[in-house]
DNA sequence: TGACTTTTGTATATCTATATATAAAAGTGA
DNA sequence: TCACTTTTATATATAGATATACAAAAGTCA
């Protein structure tokens, strides 16, 4: 019995946030509404303070549109990046523009009560630091390195440390913070960041996560992939190579060139670590990196090939290394893939860096905060 | 400036003909609109003669209900399924049901002029023996070997024949059929028939034809995905298998099946022949079945893996034979995939058998002639 | 400056969808 | 048979969206 609001304010408010349509002209457009029922839905939307004019935009031969953005600083998006050993959290503003960041060598190895007794002190350290408080955090968004499974949030199984097990992690958030609570895999988060702000002008992605772990995601039709169970972008499986069947993960990743280079007598923790020296020209590292880019490389090509995307995009602290490690890589997809898919196709590397965790949970967060039903009923109650 | 019909008659056609819903209730319940404009719209549609009353479902308790469904007498409607050497043809009623079938040893590699000066006498023929005529006929579906430009509807480049090269085939097919006409390569169409009415309650299927060539479809999300430019599904990377680098058609195809087993002296022409053959018995025939099966089922672990579909269908002539073509396919599947993905995953053979081109061709023109808007426009303007 | 364009606002009449109430139709089950 | 359920129809009042017309704002361009 959803009642489906077929001219809600809430469908105005996504097509302003996600930049399709900024001004009422294009918004029209889009909608297809007339031009005084889209003039009431603004009206509720700027009541209610939850969009705000950002000025006039350049004459087209005319009266200048009027341009129209979200409220931004009317509250704050909070991210969790979890990774394996390391976590990096940061608060936004509502268009996800990153305000403060802050990291730390823990991670889910660590287990769900070690993190959640850290990570709230941090964020109250942070939000003092840009004189803002606890009530001010509108939606919490979390990336973890595994499955989540969409519906009930929880996480998939099997997880390998069965603290995490069948985990409800939105609620173990929303004690601490009572607010709209988004999940997902990591490397899907890091897609919808690179997806919608990096590379806004395409739909059919690859997205590589490269660092201590390999990991994958799928941007088809501009929608993440998630797989009957949530299972895609599964790199588990094992690689075809002679000898041995062995993982990709075992074969070609960051905690395999770590084993290697400490057993060579280096000092390496982090997948940063293995990239600083090999910016120091250590040929070990070298030679290391652009062997496991090769062999991810190989191991992606079906993929691509059977997919047909635009871009594949590498994400991921190896990716930083540009040579040797994302040109072989390159080298090895451009060269696997039949003509017809490498036609157009582009390997390269994250846009938005390091940053893209933060920025797609925030975003993720951003979407439940604005779900267009939440904010139709939103402004109609207010009236 | 195309005006979105909230609330036209189209929308609930669509709901009716795909069977998501066919009562007042279910369409009260699909649509959140209130009960009395849903009746007009039925009634706009019961007044076009686009739908009928299908009569009474059993009651739940009450007065039971009645069922509507689209008037599938009104019309036929005209499959394509041309292959690389064989083409059936169809003529359907507008549920797509076949009412009348007809095929011959014609095909791509004989050029479209051929094809086109061949089959209107067909249909012609097969129209004589249903007795209706060509002003019945109110749409076409083509199914094409290769990938299609959607927006186009120009065969995608690079074609290896070029008389068919970036030919736009649904104006040659309106010279001789004037009426709505939608196209798509033969394993996507094949996919939509299996997916819609085989396999209704799967959301994500890897779908695979195996006759003469091999070919491959994706249905993510409950809709093919076709890649960036119609190459999504492509099989013709070079496997990884010892010494030079070959694709899966030279290596794992009926084409190379009949190769080897005419060069033993039987006579094969086509991919039904094996078949027959290896039913008899002939060790040659179940050996080399049995290899390209294997085969095959390795190819594509990869791509199963990465996207956790709930099954392979495998379709084609040489799906025919279960055993020890499909088990073969099946067990290298099951065998190579990880526990995560495999745990639900089913490889089975298509449900509609050879029936699925010609279906399928039938269910996208059904799709272009019911289109939504077009359905809202024409029963407005007829009041 | 003045003609023109595009954008925006406002008011009225009209159209459309919904809510509500009432009732009838057509079954089930005691 | 009778009370009950579910489904369907109809009528009236109300709410909401649109079309239309007119006007003003704010730019471009000659």
């Amino acid at each position: 019995m959803a009642r489906v609001l077929a001219t809600g304010s809430g469908v105005v408010l996504d097509l302003i946030r996600t930049g399709r349509a900024r001004t009422r002209t294009d918004l029209i457009e889009h909608l297809g509404w007339s031009r005084i029922t889209l003039a009431r839905r603004l009206d509720e939307l700027l009541d209610a303070s939850i969009i705000v004019s950002a000025g006039q935009l350049d004459s087209r031969g005319g009266r200048p549109p009027e341009e129209f953005v979200v409220n931004k600083d009317a509250g704050l998006l909070l991210s969790f990046d979890i990774g394996r050993s390391h976590t990096r959290l940061g608060l936004t503003d509502l268009a996800s523009t990153v305000l403060i960041e802050d990291e730390a060598d823990i991670g889910f190895q660590d287990g769900p009560t070690e993190i959640f007794e850290w990570a709230p002190q941090v964020v109250d350290y942070m939000l003092a630091k840009i004189g803002r408080r606890r009530a001010d955090i509108h939606g919490v968004g979390v990336g973890v390195p595994g499955p989540v499974d969409a519906l009930t949030g929880r996480l998939a199984a099997p997880q390998p440390d069965e603290r995490w097990q069948g985990l409800a992690l939105p609620d173990l958030v929303k004690h601490h913070f009572p607010v709209v609570c988004a999940m997902d895999r990591d490397v899907n988060i890091m897609a919808v960041a690179e997806s919608r702000l990096g590379w806004p002008e395409y739909h059919d992605l690859v997205i590589l996560k490269v660092g201590l772990g390999v990991s994958c995601a799928l941007v088809l039709d501009g929608r993440i992939y998630r797989g009957s169970r949530g299972g895609a972008g599964d790199l588990s499986h094992p690689l075809r190579t002679a000898g041995e069947p062995r993982t990709l993960e075992a074969e070609a990743s960051g905690a395999m060139i770590r084993r290697a280079l400490v057993a060579k007598g280096h000092r390496i923790r982090t997948s940063a670590d293995i990239v600083s020296l090999a910016a120091s020209g250590n040929t070990d590292a070298l030679h290391l990196l652009a062997t496991a880019g090769r062999t991810i490389g190989d191991a992606i090509v079906g993929i691509v090939a059977m997919l047909n995307p635009e871009a594949v995009v590498v994400g991921g602290n190896l990716a930083e290394a540009d040579r040797p490690f994302l040109s072989e890589v390159r080298a090895a997809i451009l060269g696997g893939v039949p003509d017809f898919a490498r036609t157009g196709l582009v390997v390269e590397p994250a846009r938005l860096g390091g940053k893209a965790g933060v920025i797609g949970a925030s975003l993720i967060a951003q979407d439940a905060l604005f779900e267009p039903d939440r904010i139709s009923h939103l402004t109609r109650s207010k009236r």
